[in-house]
Order: C-alpha cells, then sequence, then structure tokens
RNA sequence: GCGCCUGUAGCUCAGUUGGAUAGAGCAGGAGCCUUCUAAGCUCUUGGUCGGGGGUUCGAGUCCCUCCAGGCGCACCA
C-alpha cells in the first residue's frame, strides 16, 4: 500500500466521470476531505458547461457511474456535489495494513531527488539568537521530512566564519591577553559568549582608538594572506564557536554536525575565479571602480539596474561573491537537483540577484531548482522585533533556559507523581519542544510572535498537546503489554470516531508529500494537531481495554497506528515524544 | 519612486490552491474526574475575511484599484 484513500476514491470518481461522460476522461475529480462525509466532490459543477448538462443532472449520472469497492455510498447533494462515504471494512483494512508496515504506508516520492538545504548559519565568534533559531528549526524539519520521503539530502551550514571582523577581535585578543575566552577557562559562560563580548568590546575601542583602527586593518590584511600566527587564533576561535554551536544544537536535538559546516571561509579560494569566469563571459561588467553584474530585471531608487557587486572598489570580496561562488559548488560539485536556502525574508532581492546572475553565467540547468526558503521576522510580545527590556537580541540559551524553567512549573503542577528525574527530562523535552513546535506551526512567511507562555500553555495548537495525546495512548499500550499483536477484524463495527481516527491516520502520507511541495512544515503541524483532536474524541468516546472482541482488538491496533504516526510525526519536526508526561 | 511580504473573532493563528453555513486555541460565560493520564472534553458568546470594483454557477482564495503596516533597493553580512 502506498497510495492514500483520497486517490484511490479520487481514481474511483475520476473513472465514474470517464463513463458518465467520455469526453471528459482526464478531468481532477476535485475530491476533497468533507464534513458531510468521508470524501466531496466538486467535479460535476465545475463540469458542467463543459459536458453541457446541468450539474446536478451530471452529478447523477456519475454517482451512477462510480463502481467501487472503497466506497458504500455516493450521494448526490445540494447544486450538484457528491458526498462519498467510505465502507467500514475499508477503513479498519488500511489500518491493519499500516500497522503492519514500518514505513506505515508512506510513499517516498521523492527518490531519486538531490536537494542541498542551507541553514542555521551562524556567526562565528557571536550568539545564536532567535532568528538563527527560526533557520535552524525549519530547515532542519524540511530535512527530515524530505530524507523520510526518499530524496538525498545534503545539509549545508553556511558558518559565518571569514570577513574583516576578525581582524579587529584577534588583534584584540592579542592586546588583551588577559581577555579568556577559551571554554576550558571559563566559568559557566559558554566560548561564543565570551567571544561576542570581546568582540563589542574590540569594536568601542576601534571606533575610539585610531591606532588600534589601523593595527585591526593590517591584521585582516594577515587574515587574508594566510600569516600563520593569526590563522592560528582564527581557527582557534571558528573551533570554540563550533563547540558552543554544537552543545545548542544537542539540547535541540538538531541533525547538524561537523561534517555539515562549510562556511564563507571554505569558498575564499573561488572568489577570484568567479569574479575572472563572469568577466570574461561579460556578465560582469566594471562600474565605479567594482566589479559588478547590473539586473535586468531590478531597479534601484534612481531607476538604474541594482547590481551584485562581484569586487568592491578597494578590491576586497562580500557576501555576493562567496553566493555565488556557493550557488556554483553546489550545482557543480554537490550535483545538486534542488538547492533551499532557510534564510531570512529580507534576502529575497539578494537571492533573486545571485541567481539571476548564476542563470546568465550558464551554471544553472534548467533543471535545477533554487528556492528562498524565506521566513518572517521574530517579534516580541508586544509587536516590534524580539529584544530583551535594554535592547539587545535575546540569547537562544536564555530563551530555552525560560521555556524549559515554565514547562517544569507546568509538569509540576499537572503531573506530581513524576519523580524528580523524570520531571526534570519531560521539562526539558516539553519546554524544547513547545519552542520548536511554535516555530514549525504558524505559516512560515509571515511575521511571528514569541510568547513564552503561550507556547508552555500546552493547550491548542501546542507541542505539549500532541505530547500529551501521545503519552495517553502509551498509558494504554503499556497496559496491553506483552499481549500478542492485536488482529483486526474489518467486519466489526465503526464508531464514527474510530472512522474520524481511521481516515486522518491515513492522510499522513500525502500530508509529507504536501510539506516536501510546498516546503510549509505547519502542514504537519496541522495534520498532527488535527490527528490528536481525532484521537482524543476517540479517546473518550471509545474505552479500548475493556471493549469486548473483537471491538477490542481493533481499537487497540487504532491506538497503535496513532501512537506511530504522532511519534513519527513529531520525529520529523525533530520534536521528542515521552512515554510519560 | 520601484519591488516583495502582510492585513481573517478582543488576542494568537488555520483555511487542503475556486466549493456548500469561514474554522481552532486563548480570553469571557455554563458544565464534566469512584471509569485507559482532566496537559482533557462538552455546550456557549464573539466575523462588513482592511475598503471598493471585477471575473462566474460559486471568491477569504483569482484580476484591478485604493487604505494601513513591515521589509528591501552599490561596495556591512
Amino acid at each position: 500500500m502506498t497510495s492514500s484513500l483520497l486517490t484511490e476514491v479520487a481514481a474511483a470518481v475520476a473513472d465514474g466521470i470517464a463513463v458518465a461522460d467520455p469526453a471528459l476522461t482526464g478531468t481532477d475529480p476535485l475530491v476533497r476531505p468533507s464534513e458531510r462525509a468521508d470524501f466531496q466532490s466538486g467535479a460535476a459543477l465545475a463540469l458542467a458547461r463543459r459536458a453541457g448538462r446541468p450539474p446536478a443532472e451530471l452529478a447523477d449520472r456519475v454517482a451512477a457511474a462510480v463502481r467501487t469497492e472503497l466506497l458504500d455510498e455516493v450521494r448526490v447533494s445540494g447544486p450538484g456535489f457528491l458526498e462519498l462515504t467510505v465502507a467500514a471494512p475499508v477503513v479498519w483494512r488500511r489500518v491493519a495494513a499500516r500497522r503492519a508496515r514500518a514505513d506505515l504506508g508512506v510513499p517516498r516520492g521523492e527518490t531519486g531527488q538531490r536537494v542541498i538545504i542551507d541553514y542555521s548559519a551562524p556567526n562565528i565568534a557571536k550568539e545564536l539568537h532567535v532568528g538563527h533559531l527560526r533557520s535552524t528549526i525549519i530547515g532542519d524539519c524540511l530535512a527530515r521530512v524530505l530524507t523520510r520521503l526518499g530524496a538525498h539530502v545534503v545539509r549545508q551550514n553556511h558558518l559565518g566564519d571569514w570577513g574583516t571582523q576578525f581582524g579587529m577581535l584577534i588583534q584584540y585578543l592579542d592586546e588583551v591577553p588577559e581577555a579568556v575566552w577559551r571554554h576550558g577557562d571559563l566559568a559557566g559562560e559558554s566560548s561564543v559568549s565570551a567571544l561576542d563580548r570581546l568582540y563589542r568590546a574590540a569594536r568601542e575601542r576601534f571606533d575610539a582608538d585610531a591606532g588600534f583602527a589601523e593595527r585591526s586593518r593590517s591584521r585582516v590584511v594577515a587574515l587574508q594572506s594566510g600569516d600563520p600566527a593569526t590563522i592560528a587564533v582564527w581557527r582557534d576561535i571558528v573551533a570554540e564557536s563550533e563547540a558552543a554551536f554544537r552543545a545548542l544544537y544537542d539540547r535541540l536535538d538538531v541533525l547538524l554536525t561537523r561534517a555539515d559546516s562549510a562556511g564563507e571561509s571554505f569558498y575564499n579560494d573561488r572568489l577570484a575565479g568567479v569574479v575572472e569566469e563572469l568577466t570574461r563571459s561579460g556578465v560582469a561588467v566594471e562600474s565605479d571602480g567594482a566589479v559588478v553584474v547590473l539586473s535586468a530585471a531590478e531597479t534601484g531608487p534612481d531607476g538604474a539596474p541594482v547590481p551584485l557587486i562581484l569586487r568592491k572598489s578597494d578590491g576586497g570580496y562580500g557576501y555576493d561573491t562567496t553566493d555565488l561562488a556557493t550557488l556554483r559548488y553546489r550545482v557543480r560539485e554537490l550535483r545538486a537537483g534542488r538547492v533551499l536556502y532557510v534564510v531570512d525574508a529580507r534576502q529575497a532581492l539578494h537571492f533573486r540577484l545571485v541567481v539571476e546572475a548564476a542563470r546568465r553565467a550558464g551554471w544553472l540547468p534548467g533543471d535545477v531548482e533554487v528556492v528562498h526558503v524565506s521566513f518572517g521576522t521574530v517579534l516580541g510580545p508586544d509587536g516590534r522585533p524580539f529584544r530583551t527590556r535594554a535592547g539587545d537580541t535575546v540569547t537562544l540559551g536564555s530563551l530555552l533556559d525560560a521555556a524549559v524553567e515554565r514547562a517544569r512549573a507546568v509538569v509540576a503542577a499537572k503531573n506530581p507523581s513524576l519523580g524528580p528525574a523524570a520531571a526534570d527530562r519531560v521539562a526539558e523535552l516539553t519546554g524544547i519542544g513547545a519552542v520548536k513546535y511554535a516555530e514549525l506551526s504558524t505559516s512560515r512567511t509571515k511575521d511571528y510572535t514569541f510568547d513564552v507562555d503561550r507556547m508552555v500553555s500546552f493547550a491548542g495548537n501546542t507541542g505539549g498537546y500532541l505530547q500529551y495525546a501521545h503519552a495517553r495512548i502509551a498509558a494504554i499500550l503499556r497496559r496491553a503489554e506483552g499481549e500478542p499483536d492485536p488482529v483486526v477484524e474489518p467486519a466489526a463495527d465503526l464508531h464514527p470516531a474510530e472512522r474520524a481516527l481511521g481516515l486522518a491516520l491515513d492522510a499522513f502520507g500525502d500530508t509529507l508529500a504536501d510539506v516536501a511541495r510546498t516546503l510549509e512544515p505547519h502542514r504537519l503541524c496541522t495534520y498532527l494537531y488535527d490527528t490528536a483532536r481525532a484521537f482524543t474524541d476517540f479517546y473518550e468516546a471509545c474505552p479500548v481495554l475493556t471493549a469486548p472482541e473483537p471491538r477490542r482488538g481493533n481499537r487497540l491496533a487504532l491506538c497503535r497506528l496513532t501512537a506511530a504516526t504522532l511519534r513519527e510525526g513529531l520525529a520529523l519536526l525533530g520534536i521528542a515524544a515521552p512515554e510519560r508526561m
């Protein structure tokens, strides 16, 4: 089994349409989930004109022509809708079949795709903050979903590990030897936290002390020309920062590893070649002393083409060049079929320019798709960009601490029977899960409001609600532990709550395919929330363990499939599913 | 000036690519724990889908036009 019930029902309706009017063969049967039945089709309304018949009459003919074991009722309703009801044994058989498969019957529709996902991309020597959180969480979810569907995913962490700011920082560390920043020398504080602080101090000195500014500039030259002592300190800074990022990634349970890091410095020795190649092909031109690619599509305030600056008038390279080199590398060497940039929406113009230049250079074959998976700004409860009261950006670590802290209070209040160690663990998993779910559950492109209280309320569409639903199922399954696998009896009754839950579970694969297509993780969240609600209705209406056979076995199988689906769905979001909470 | 994004209940958000009476959660009101975890459930109050035109059997969804907000547009990344 690979296709969903909806797909199969749609095929049956399409056949019915073709029988009712052969001229309509191949048209979309427009089958959708329905509140009035299991599915509905509006095809008769859409096709009435083409068929030259009133909608209701066409609907009657299609209804009469639909022949399938899947449905036990095809009713015409209203102006010409078809209301489709799935036969009860079909629902039970689908539950049994999905339950029997380790992959839950999800088709691997992305097999053969080679996808590069660029996400997280923190800056070396700077704290991770909420902006990085969005990129990291969304990118990680997409990596998990696409991998699950069979794609070969190449994760790329484009670290900000190169640039003039390191000259200043390294010079400062050289002149202030008492500054400590290596993890071994610090008490509690992380290396990036220390480096971030030292960087700000260096910046102040740079602005105030002309001599220091001059020495910093020389240090940049030393760095770029590969001066061994300077490079050694730089490497150390990068290593310390990466270790600190590693700790946060581990806490967030993010897939990124050291091997996925390919920062700006990685492309450093390709930049000259990029400029040379584009200049030779005539795509790049000289302008005001700089080498640029002038956009054919985008104009600036003065009406002139917006430039992509490949080489600044001082001879240096900026991130335009780096990103172009990066894209070329991903297509030529990583052999990308699809390149996803999980980056802030404000970079939209920049990516359009980079892609345009790459296309003009002939670096992007027509079948390679480049997508800017953009996301909105994170706002505080006051509706303004999320910052501390002092106006600083909020560090990721402090934010996670706050979420876990509140989750701890909720756990203590809701389930006092958990021991201290278990309560701590649940607080960590639900607190982190709450933050991640909040990032993933609203549509990506909009700005979103960061509100810790709402996240850890665990009511409504939150991570905690899903984890709780899973924990309740786990409690039932624990009591049935050791029993032989339940046998599903397709001829047994089908309670409306069982039907709704069975149908919801059947749509898991379609949902994942939808996420892969739209690159919108919130669709998976909405699906899991709907499924968890369907389970809760079932839980209220249908006792499992005390039910007589064959009902008990059927319900147990439904519980197992629901648990597996929620567990896997949460795993694809990168969220844990504790057995107790 | 041009471009991109956003505008749905008091608040935070969905809305399956044009389908039937626009849905959740929170907040407000009324209930449900000798019964598999009440982090739950049931009922209830609340909408000119920013405004106005248009397209058609049918528009929150598509087109046009205003209004409001956010972001971006040459040497920072």
